[in-house]
DNA sequence: CTCAATCCCAAGTGATCTTGTCGGGATTGA
DNA sequence: TCAATCCCGACAAGATCACTTGGGATTGAG
Protein backbone atom coordinates (compact mmCIF):
# COMPACT_ATOMS: atom_id res chain seq x y z
CA UNK A 1 0.00 0.00 0.00
CA UNK A 2 2.51 2.46 1.02
CA UNK A 3 4.55 1.23 -2.04
CA UNK A 4 2.16 4.14 -3.71
CA UNK A 5 4.45 6.55 -1.86
CA UNK A 6 7.45 5.70 -3.46
CA UNK A 7 5.81 6.10 -6.67
CA UNK A 8 5.18 9.26 -6.22
CA UNK A 9 8.09 11.99 -6.08
CA UNK A 10 7.86 12.35 -9.99
CA UNK A 11 4.56 14.41 -11.70
CA UNK A 12 1.07 13.70 -10.81
CA UNK A 13 0.43 9.78 -11.85
CA UNK A 14 -2.41 8.32 -12.64
CA UNK A 15 -3.98 5.32 -10.72
CA UNK A 16 -3.78 3.14 -14.13
CA UNK A 17 -0.06 3.78 -14.31
CA UNK A 18 0.70 2.83 -10.42
CA UNK A 19 -1.71 0.10 -10.93
CA UNK A 20 0.68 -1.11 -13.80
CA UNK A 21 3.88 -0.51 -12.12
CA UNK A 22 3.52 -2.01 -8.88
CA UNK A 23 0.81 -4.90 -10.32
CA UNK A 24 -1.68 -4.38 -8.09
CA UNK A 25 -5.41 -4.03 -8.82
CA UNK A 26 -6.29 -0.27 -9.90
CA UNK A 27 -10.22 -0.92 -7.77
CA UNK A 28 -8.00 -1.16 -4.68
CA UNK A 29 -5.39 1.59 -4.96
CA UNK A 30 -8.27 3.66 -5.58
CA UNK A 31 -9.49 3.16 -2.01
CA UNK A 32 -6.18 3.42 -0.73
CA UNK A 33 -5.59 7.00 -2.99
CA UNK A 34 -9.24 8.34 -1.36
CA UNK A 35 -7.92 7.65 2.01
CA UNK A 36 -4.88 9.36 1.92
CA UNK A 37 -6.42 12.41 0.04
CA UNK A 38 -8.48 12.69 3.04
CA UNK A 39 -5.62 12.79 5.31
CA UNK A 40 -4.33 15.65 3.15
CA UNK A 41 -1.33 14.00 2.00
CA UNK A 42 -1.83 13.58 -1.51
CA UNK A 43 -3.69 16.00 -3.68
CA UNK A 44 -6.19 14.64 -6.68
CA UNK A 45 -6.76 16.71 -10.32
CA UNK A 46 -9.86 14.99 -11.89
CA UNK A 47 -11.07 14.99 -15.07
CA UNK A 48 -9.04 13.72 -18.38
CA UNK A 49 -5.30 13.99 -17.65
CA UNK A 50 -5.95 14.26 -14.04
CA UNK A 51 -3.82 12.05 -11.33
CA UNK A 52 -2.29 12.27 -7.55
CA UNK A 53 0.90 14.21 -6.58
CA UNK A 54 2.38 14.28 -3.27
CA UNK A 55 0.49 17.54 -1.60
CA UNK A 56 4.34 18.21 -0.04
CA UNK A 57 7.90 17.65 -0.74
CA UNK A 58 8.53 13.41 0.63
CA UNK A 59 10.90 14.75 3.10
CA UNK A 60 8.15 16.51 5.18
CA UNK A 61 6.02 13.18 5.18
CA UNK A 62 6.27 11.08 8.28
CA UNK A 63 5.86 7.78 7.53
CA UNK A 64 3.73 7.72 10.98
CA UNK A 65 1.06 9.88 9.06
CA UNK A 66 0.70 7.63 6.32
CA UNK A 67 0.20 4.76 8.53
CA UNK A 68 -2.13 6.39 10.87
CA UNK A 69 -4.14 7.59 7.64
CA UNK A 70 -3.78 3.87 5.87
CA UNK A 71 -4.40 1.99 9.24
CA UNK A 72 -5.94 4.15 11.60
CA UNK A 73 -4.86 5.72 15.35
CA UNK A 74 -1.99 2.95 15.59
CA UNK A 75 -2.62 1.41 18.77
CA UNK A 76 -0.81 -2.39 19.59
CA UNK A 77 -3.74 -2.89 21.78
CA UNK A 78 -7.11 -0.96 22.00
CA UNK A 79 -6.45 0.27 25.63
CA UNK A 80 -3.68 2.57 24.03
CA UNK A 81 -5.12 4.33 21.37
CA UNK A 82 -3.19 7.59 20.72
CA UNK A 83 -6.19 9.76 21.52
CA UNK A 84 -6.33 9.11 24.96
CA UNK A 85 -10.18 8.02 26.01
CA UNK A 86 -8.44 5.05 27.28
CA UNK A 87 -11.72 3.52 28.82
CA UNK A 88 -12.16 1.05 26.04
CA UNK A 89 -10.83 -1.77 27.73
CA UNK A 90 -13.34 -2.85 30.64
CA UNK A 91 -10.46 -4.36 32.19
CA UNK A 92 -8.97 -1.01 32.51
CA UNK A 93 -8.64 -0.63 36.41
CA UNK A 94 -6.96 -3.79 37.15
CA UNK A 95 -4.87 -4.26 34.13
CA UNK A 96 -1.34 -3.06 34.42
CA UNK A 97 -0.57 -4.27 30.97
CA UNK A 98 -1.66 -1.15 29.47
CA UNK A 99 1.44 0.23 30.31
CA UNK A 100 3.63 -1.91 28.22
CA UNK A 101 1.51 -1.27 25.27
CA UNK A 102 1.81 2.05 25.38
CA UNK A 103 5.45 1.73 25.58
CA UNK A 104 5.47 -0.26 22.69
CA UNK A 105 3.31 2.46 20.39
CA UNK A 106 5.44 5.13 21.32
CA UNK A 107 8.39 3.20 20.37
CA UNK A 108 6.53 2.70 16.94
CA UNK A 109 5.28 5.97 16.89
CA UNK A 110 9.14 6.87 17.57
CA UNK A 111 10.43 4.76 14.79
CA UNK A 112 7.82 6.04 11.88
CA UNK A 113 8.34 9.34 12.99
CA UNK A 114 12.25 9.24 11.75
CA UNK A 115 11.16 7.83 8.80
CA UNK A 116 10.17 10.00 5.79
CA UNK A 117 9.09 8.95 1.97
CA UNK A 118 11.74 9.93 1.03
CA UNK A 119 14.18 7.73 2.72
CA UNK A 120 11.78 5.35 1.45
CA UNK A 121 12.08 5.93 -2.34
CA UNK A 122 14.67 4.47 -4.34
CA UNK A 123 17.25 5.92 -5.77
CA UNK A 124 16.60 6.55 -9.69
CA UNK A 125 20.07 7.56 -10.41
CA UNK A 126 20.17 11.29 -10.07
CA UNK A 127 20.17 13.44 -13.79
CA UNK A 128 23.35 14.54 -15.01
CA UNK A 129 22.73 13.72 -18.54
CA UNK A 130 22.11 10.00 -19.26
CA UNK A 131 18.43 9.88 -18.35
CA UNK A 132 18.12 6.00 -17.64
CA UNK A 133 14.43 5.19 -16.10
CA UNK A 134 12.75 8.46 -14.14
CA UNK A 135 13.98 11.90 -14.37
CA UNK A 136 13.88 13.21 -11.02
CA UNK A 137 11.75 16.49 -11.54
CA UNK A 138 12.08 18.72 -8.46
CA UNK A 139 14.76 18.75 -5.24
CA UNK A 140 13.84 15.54 -4.02
CA UNK A 141 15.62 12.52 -2.73
CA UNK A 142 18.44 14.37 -0.90
CA UNK A 143 19.53 11.17 1.35
CA UNK A 144 19.93 7.67 1.77
CA UNK B 1 -4.02 -13.16 28.06
CA UNK B 2 -0.75 -11.30 29.62
CA UNK B 3 -2.70 -10.92 32.23
CA UNK B 4 -1.72 -14.64 33.11
CA UNK B 5 1.77 -13.57 33.99
CA UNK B 6 0.49 -10.69 36.65
CA UNK B 7 -1.27 -13.41 38.30
CA UNK B 8 2.44 -15.67 38.69
CA UNK B 9 4.75 -14.36 41.12
CA UNK B 10 2.89 -15.33 43.64
CA UNK B 11 2.94 -19.57 44.44
CA UNK B 12 1.83 -21.45 41.88
CA UNK B 13 -1.92 -21.34 40.97
CA UNK B 14 -4.92 -23.52 39.13
CA UNK B 15 -5.88 -22.22 35.88
CA UNK B 16 -9.83 -22.46 37.29
CA UNK B 17 -8.60 -19.81 39.75
CA UNK B 18 -6.74 -17.55 37.12
CA UNK B 19 -9.61 -17.90 35.31
CA UNK B 20 -11.88 -16.57 38.17
CA UNK B 21 -9.79 -13.92 38.77
CA UNK B 22 -9.37 -12.52 35.38
CA UNK B 23 -13.29 -13.78 34.53
CA UNK B 24 -12.01 -15.41 31.30
CA UNK B 25 -12.80 -18.58 29.99
CA UNK B 26 -10.29 -21.48 31.46
CA UNK B 27 -10.36 -23.01 28.31
CA UNK B 28 -8.84 -20.51 26.77
CA UNK B 29 -6.50 -19.71 29.30
CA UNK B 30 -5.24 -23.53 28.76
CA UNK B 31 -4.20 -22.56 25.53
CA UNK B 32 -2.29 -19.76 26.70
CA UNK B 33 -0.60 -21.75 29.18
CA UNK B 34 0.90 -24.29 26.82
CA UNK B 35 2.66 -22.42 25.20
CA UNK B 36 4.38 -20.63 27.57
CA UNK B 37 5.11 -23.63 29.04
CA UNK B 38 6.40 -24.97 25.52
CA UNK B 39 8.92 -21.88 25.44
CA UNK B 40 9.52 -22.29 28.75
CA UNK B 41 8.37 -19.98 30.76
CA UNK B 42 6.11 -21.73 32.90
CA UNK B 43 6.49 -24.50 34.89
CA UNK B 44 3.20 -27.13 35.35
CA UNK B 45 2.50 -29.63 38.14
CA UNK B 46 -0.14 -32.15 36.88
CA UNK B 47 -2.56 -34.13 39.25
CA UNK B 48 -4.70 -32.98 42.14
CA UNK B 49 -3.06 -30.21 43.68
CA UNK B 50 -1.22 -29.23 40.52
CA UNK B 51 -1.16 -25.70 38.70
CA UNK B 52 1.02 -22.90 36.96
CA UNK B 53 4.12 -21.21 38.10
CA UNK B 54 6.53 -19.25 36.32
CA UNK B 55 10.05 -20.82 35.48
CA UNK B 56 11.90 -17.68 36.58
CA UNK B 57 11.56 -14.78 38.97
CA UNK B 58 9.17 -11.88 37.52
CA UNK B 59 12.59 -9.71 36.80
CA UNK B 60 14.08 -11.90 35.04
CA UNK B 61 11.14 -12.39 32.13
CA UNK B 62 11.46 -9.97 29.56
CA UNK B 63 8.31 -9.49 27.97
CA UNK B 64 9.72 -9.71 24.72
CA UNK B 65 9.74 -12.97 24.97
CA UNK B 66 6.36 -13.56 26.55
CA UNK B 67 4.93 -11.88 23.41
CA UNK B 68 7.13 -13.62 21.30
CA UNK B 69 5.84 -16.90 22.81
CA UNK B 70 2.09 -16.06 22.67
CA UNK B 71 2.18 -14.07 19.18
CA UNK B 72 4.56 -15.62 17.32
CA UNK B 73 8.34 -12.83 16.10
CA UNK B 74 7.10 -9.98 15.96
CA UNK B 75 7.17 -9.05 12.79
CA UNK B 76 5.07 -6.11 12.32
CA UNK B 77 4.59 -6.88 8.14
CA UNK B 78 5.68 -10.09 6.97
CA UNK B 79 8.71 -9.00 4.74
CA UNK B 80 10.61 -8.10 8.57
CA UNK B 81 10.51 -11.39 10.37
CA UNK B 82 13.06 -11.83 12.63
CA UNK B 83 14.66 -14.58 11.61
CA UNK B 84 15.98 -13.45 8.32
CA UNK B 85 14.17 -15.28 6.09
CA UNK B 86 13.23 -12.27 4.76
CA UNK B 87 12.52 -12.97 0.95
CA UNK B 88 8.51 -13.97 2.12
CA UNK B 89 7.35 -11.08 0.14
CA UNK B 90 8.05 -11.67 -3.83
CA UNK B 91 8.42 -7.52 -4.26
CA UNK B 92 11.26 -7.87 -2.31
CA UNK B 93 13.91 -6.33 -4.52
CA UNK B 94 11.65 -3.30 -5.65
CA UNK B 95 10.27 -2.95 -1.98
CA UNK B 96 12.14 -0.41 -0.27
CA UNK B 97 9.49 -0.14 2.34
CA UNK B 98 11.25 -3.02 4.08
CA UNK B 99 13.76 -0.53 5.86
CA UNK B 100 10.92 0.71 7.84
CA UNK B 101 8.96 -2.33 8.97
CA UNK B 102 12.59 -3.24 10.04
CA UNK B 103 12.47 -0.35 11.87
CA UNK B 104 9.63 -0.49 13.57
CA UNK B 105 10.14 -4.69 14.28
CA UNK B 106 13.21 -3.04 16.26
CA UNK B 107 12.26 -0.21 18.19
CA UNK B 108 9.07 -2.59 19.11
CA UNK B 109 11.62 -5.18 20.97
CA UNK B 110 13.47 -2.71 22.05
CA UNK B 111 10.70 -1.77 24.56
CA UNK B 112 9.55 -4.96 24.76
CA UNK B 113 12.95 -6.03 26.01
CA UNK B 114 12.83 -2.89 28.58
CA UNK B 115 9.92 -4.15 30.42
CA UNK B 116 10.21 -7.37 32.53
CA UNK B 117 6.64 -9.36 34.18
CA UNK B 118 8.13 -7.00 37.60
CA UNK B 119 7.13 -4.00 36.04
CA UNK B 120 3.54 -5.25 35.12
CA UNK B 121 2.85 -6.81 38.51
CA UNK B 122 0.58 -4.61 40.55
CA UNK B 123 2.41 -4.06 43.51
CA UNK B 124 0.75 -6.42 46.24
CA UNK B 125 2.61 -4.38 49.29
CA UNK B 126 5.92 -5.86 49.67
CA UNK B 127 6.10 -6.57 53.55
CA UNK B 128 8.62 -3.57 54.53
CA UNK B 129 5.79 -1.51 56.29
CA UNK B 130 5.23 1.30 54.22
CA UNK B 131 5.08 1.19 50.96
CA UNK B 132 1.36 1.90 49.13
CA UNK B 133 1.53 1.68 45.60
CA UNK B 134 4.92 1.07 43.96
CA UNK B 135 7.81 -0.55 45.81
CA UNK B 136 9.91 -1.21 42.08
CA UNK B 137 11.28 -4.53 43.39
CA UNK B 138 14.70 -4.22 41.85
CA UNK B 139 17.22 -2.12 39.88
CA UNK B 140 13.78 -2.25 36.63
CA UNK B 141 12.77 0.88 35.17
CA UNK B 142 15.69 2.94 35.28
CA UNK B 143 15.35 4.53 32.11
CA UNK B 144 12.38 6.65 30.65
C1' DC C 1 -8.11 -48.63 44.59
C1' DT C 2 -11.14 -45.15 43.25
C1' DC C 3 -12.22 -40.70 42.32
C1' DA C 4 -12.07 -35.99 41.54
C1' DA C 5 -9.02 -32.32 40.37
C1' DT C 6 -6.02 -30.89 37.46
C1' DC C 7 -3.05 -30.55 33.35
C1' DC C 8 -2.69 -31.93 28.32
C1' DC C 9 -4.07 -31.53 23.46
C1' DA C 10 -6.42 -31.28 18.86
C1' DA C 11 -9.95 -29.78 16.28
C1' DG C 12 -13.79 -26.78 15.38
C1' DT C 13 -16.54 -22.28 15.51
C1' DG C 14 -17.89 -17.45 15.13
C1' DA C 15 -16.77 -12.65 14.76
C1' DT C 16 -13.79 -9.36 12.96
C1' DC C 17 -10.15 -7.53 10.03
C1' DT C 18 -7.64 -7.35 5.74
C1' DT C 19 -7.52 -7.31 1.06
C1' DG C 20 -9.48 -6.83 -2.40
C1' DT C 21 -13.86 -6.57 -6.23
C1' DC C 22 -17.93 -4.46 -8.49
C1' DG C 23 -20.76 -1.13 -10.29
C1' DG C 24 -22.02 3.03 -10.92
C1' DG C 25 -21.48 7.98 -10.62
C1' DA C 26 -19.12 13.04 -11.21
C1' DT C 27 -15.64 15.98 -13.42
C1' DT C 28 -12.73 17.51 -16.81
C1' DG C 29 -9.72 18.10 -21.15
C1' DA C 30 -9.74 17.18 -25.98
C1' DT D 1 -19.80 14.87 -27.19
C1' DC D 2 -16.56 11.51 -25.54
C1' DA D 3 -13.18 9.16 -23.13
C1' DA D 4 -10.16 9.33 -19.27
C1' DT D 5 -9.94 9.91 -14.88
C1' DC D 6 -11.25 10.54 -10.02
C1' DC D 7 -15.03 9.58 -6.56
C1' DC D 8 -17.67 6.49 -3.54
C1' DG D 9 -20.39 2.90 -1.34
C1' DA D 10 -21.36 -1.77 -0.88
C1' DC D 11 -20.04 -6.41 -1.17
C1' DA D 12 -17.04 -10.95 -0.83
C1' DA D 13 -13.15 -14.29 -0.09
C1' DG D 14 -9.55 -15.31 3.09
C1' DA D 15 -6.95 -14.94 7.22
C1' DT D 16 -6.76 -14.13 12.01
C1' DC D 17 -8.26 -13.80 16.79
C1' DA D 18 -10.67 -15.28 20.74
C1' DC D 19 -12.89 -18.88 22.34
C1' DT D 20 -15.37 -23.67 22.75
C1' DT D 21 -15.75 -28.66 22.63
C1' DG D 22 -14.52 -32.98 23.72
C1' DG D 23 -11.85 -35.85 24.86
C1' DG D 24 -7.53 -37.86 27.17
C1' DA D 25 -3.41 -38.50 30.99
C1' DT D 26 -1.54 -37.78 35.65
C1' DT D 27 -1.68 -37.25 40.33
C1' DG D 28 -3.03 -36.61 45.38
C1' DA D 29 -6.66 -37.58 48.71
C1' DG D 30 -10.14 -40.56 50.59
Amino acid sequence: MVQLGRHFGGGPASLSEIAAAEDMPRAYLEQLAFVLRDAGLVTSTRGAHGGYELARAPEAIHMSEVLRALEGPLAPMICATEDDAHDACARTSNCTVNLLWVRVRDAVAGALEGVTLADLVPQRVVPVHGRTTEPTPQGALTNS
